[in-house]
This record gives structure tokens, sequence and C-alpha cells, in this order.
DNA sequence: ATGCTTTAATCAATCGTTTGATTAATTTTG
DNA sequence: CAAAATTAATCAAACGATTGATTAAAGCAT
């Protein structure tokens, strides 16, 4: 059946996506993952064309999902540019814990500049993301908001991180925390509020323009 | 001679250093290294026993050089907590520009969690100048310069993603930054002040107690 | 000539990919 | 509807290439 087909192709970039993730491109091979998705070698070749192809496979699945959630955020204009960055933080923390394991992934190609049509690719699906946080900004530079001086790239390279640099050297992380980062019960009650309270506090110190009679 | 054979050393550590970066320790072969470096694979088996050896021979080198530089700053005694932020920020930022290559292959290797006793040297090492930045905030927070509930784990985490951030994916922070974060010059003169003076207005903002009147 | 250093040749292992055969499903034909 | 033809899905086996590592012999200084 048609459906079947599509759950075990969609099975098969579960498993892609969770071992990439964990050993990277180069440190994952193609028989581990037919190995732990339960299917046969031939498979992704077959679905996929190639390696590289099963990698692009498993990134562009996710791609969709980024798309709109931020724009209609963006254009809301019932509400101050402030609680729109709450917001944007709000559903980033969210991401946190329920995009892990693909946050690191998409990360971890980013970090190597060869493979260059992939790695655009990913960068492109980024930056509308990243766009979109600059709109928010600098709205709330024009209306008085925030800081005439924010410098609104580094405080987008300040969020996105803060958050890889935890998620993604999590053994370091953990270290430093005093708790285990990996644990998904720790990270969904103690960590996710945890960074949420946190960029905001941070953000809005930075941000905000509090007249301060000196 | 000795010191020939020190500088061959050096200088396989040179380019095995800068291909590990590059290409991360799967993606590099002992081939590519030793053909690059004008030597003979061998040589490097000869050296330095193995692959991983080599690697660990690179993160070693640089280990030394990383240790006192804080510490001093940490027990200095005449200038205030926030001034040592200051000092280390602006440390922080010259080993921005100085050590990059080593930056991102030390980061590279945190990310992933396998070969768990060379990831724990690392580990190790960097958790020192973690502690040492810990004890610089606690002061300060003992001391009343800042604030009381400042989440100081976090702060060493926006302090070290938000560099890693830039300079491990220097084609996305190329697009945001709007110029060539990869060229040498502008790193140096464009980028290197910028961040340095980001951080300290940043921190500035979220660490230090301002008695506001409401 | 003795003791490091360097080389070329070769090792088994693993990589991603391709193959040809087999089975299951679908479509076409009578 | 049933038989035949076609397509899709799956498999074990093997491919050539490349990996990290090892060997034994040659080079070379003292």
């Amino acid at each position: 059946m048609d459906k079947d087909k599509i759950d075990k192709k969609d099975h098969i970039l579960d498993v892609a996506e969770r071992v990439f993730s964990e050993m990277g491109f180069d440190g994952s091979s193609t028989r581990m993952i037919s190995g732990e998705a339960g299917v046969n070698m031939a498979m992704l070749n077959y679905y996929f064309g190639s390696k590289e192809g099963l990698f692009l496979a498993v990134i562009e699945r996710k791609i969709t999902s980024f798309q709109n959630i931020l724009q209609i955020l963006g254009n809301d204009e019932s509400i101050s540019s402030w609680a729109k960055i709450e917001s944007y933080i709000d559903i980033y923390g969210e991401r946190v814990v329920n995009h892990n394991c693909f946050q690191k992934l998409l990360y971890q190609e980013l970090t190597m500049n060869r493979r260059t049509e992939l790695a655009e690719t990913i960068r492109n699906m980024l930056m509308k993301s990243v766009s979109e946080l600059f709109r928010i900004i600098q709205e709330g530079i024009d209306n008085g908001e925030f800081r005439k001086d924010t410098d609104m790239q580094m405080v987008v390279s300040t969020l996105y991180g803060t958050k890889n640099f935890i998620l993604n050297t999590p053994l370091m992380s953990s270290t430093m925390l005093g708790y285990d980062i990996q644990d998904e019960k720790v990270l969904e009650e103690q960590f996710k509020p945890r960074i949420k309270k946190y960029l905001k506090t941070l953000l809005k110190a930075y941000l905000v323009n509090e007249t301060i009679m000196s």
C-alpha cells in the first residue's frame, strides 16, 4: 500500500535523523542506518538515491514546518515589539526540546563548509527565520521600545549561540549546569523554563530602553 | 637534527589542526593530512601512533597556553568584578582571532559524544576556564556588584555560545553580519572590536546592579 | 656499521554503491 | 473474472574504492 511505503520511508528518515545527529554525516554508515531501521541497505539507495540524498531528505522533511510560525508572529500588530520577542523566545524554547536532535544535525552540517549546495539550502532556510527576527527588532528600534544602538545581528547570534552551545555539547553543559541535560525530563521541567526566563531577562536588559535618571 | 624533527612534527601538527578543523575528525583522512604536510603517511603513525593519537597531540599542544592567564586575572584583588569580566572579554576576544581554527576543532569534538576519553580531556580543560569565570561572577554577586539572581551558568553559555556560533558557521554569520567573517582583515579590524563591545554591553546590562528608582 | 628516520608496498577492514534474482502488487488483456 | 504482462519492492551478495595501519627495506647521519 501507499501508506505503508510512506510510513516506511518516514521510519527510515526518523532513524537516519537520529543517527546522523548522533554520529555526524561522516560518522554514520549506511549499514548502521539501514540496520537500525530494520530495512535492507539497498533500500536507502532505492528510496533516496544515495547517502547524501538521504541526508538531504532528512533536512527537507523538516523545512516546511519551520516556515510560517514566525511570519504570523511578525505580522501581528496588536502586541508590542518586546512582547513579540518574548513570544519568539517561548516558541524557540519549545523547539529546544522537541526538535533537539534535528537542530543539532543542522548546526553540525553548517559547521563544515563542504557539500556546499546542501549547506546553502540549510543556510537559506535558517536565514528566513533570522530575517523575521531582524524585522521584529528593527521595528522595536524604530518605535523607540529598544535601544537605538542595538546590535541586532549579535543579538540573534546570542540567541542561537547560547542554545546551540548548551544542546550541542551536552556533556560539557551538563557538568556546568549541574544536571543531566540529556535527560528528557530534566530538559522539559528544568532546562526549558530556565533558558526561557534567562533569555528574556538577558534580552530585556540589553534591548529595552529604560529611562533611568542618573 | 633534533630541531628539524621537532619542526617537522610541529609542521604536521599545524596541517593536521587545519585539516581536522575544516573536515572534522571522520572527514579527515591520514592520507590527506600527510599529503598536505608533504610527509609519508606512515610518518603520522610513526610519530603519533594513530590517527587518534595525532588528534590528541593537536589538542594537547594547545592546552598549556590556556591555563594560567585567567587564574592571574581571577586572583587580582585590585580591580572590581566587572573590570575582571571586561578583561576576560578582551582576552577572549583576542583568542577569537588568533586561535580561530583550534576553537572550531575543540567545539566540533565536543559536539560528538563518542571517543569519550578524548572528549573528557577536552571537557576538563575547558571546565578550568569556566570555573575561573564562575569564581569571578560569584565574587561579583557576593560583593553586591552583580544581581543576586544572576544565572551564571547561562551567562557563560552565552559568552561561549555567541562566539562559537559566529565562528563555527562562517558562511551563515557572514550573511547575517554583512561582511566576510573568514577574511582575516575583516575579522581583526571589524569583528573583533564589535564582539568585544557587544559582549560588554550585553553582560553589563544583565549583570550589573543598577539601583533604579521606579 | 649502528641507530634513527623515511619510504614504498601492502594489509585487512570498512565504506557507499550496484547488481541480479526473487517476491509482491498492479495493470492490462482476453 | 481470470490469466498474462508489467511494475514496484525487497533481498543477499559482491563491487571497486578508500580507510587506518603495518611491514620490511632503504636512506642517512654520526
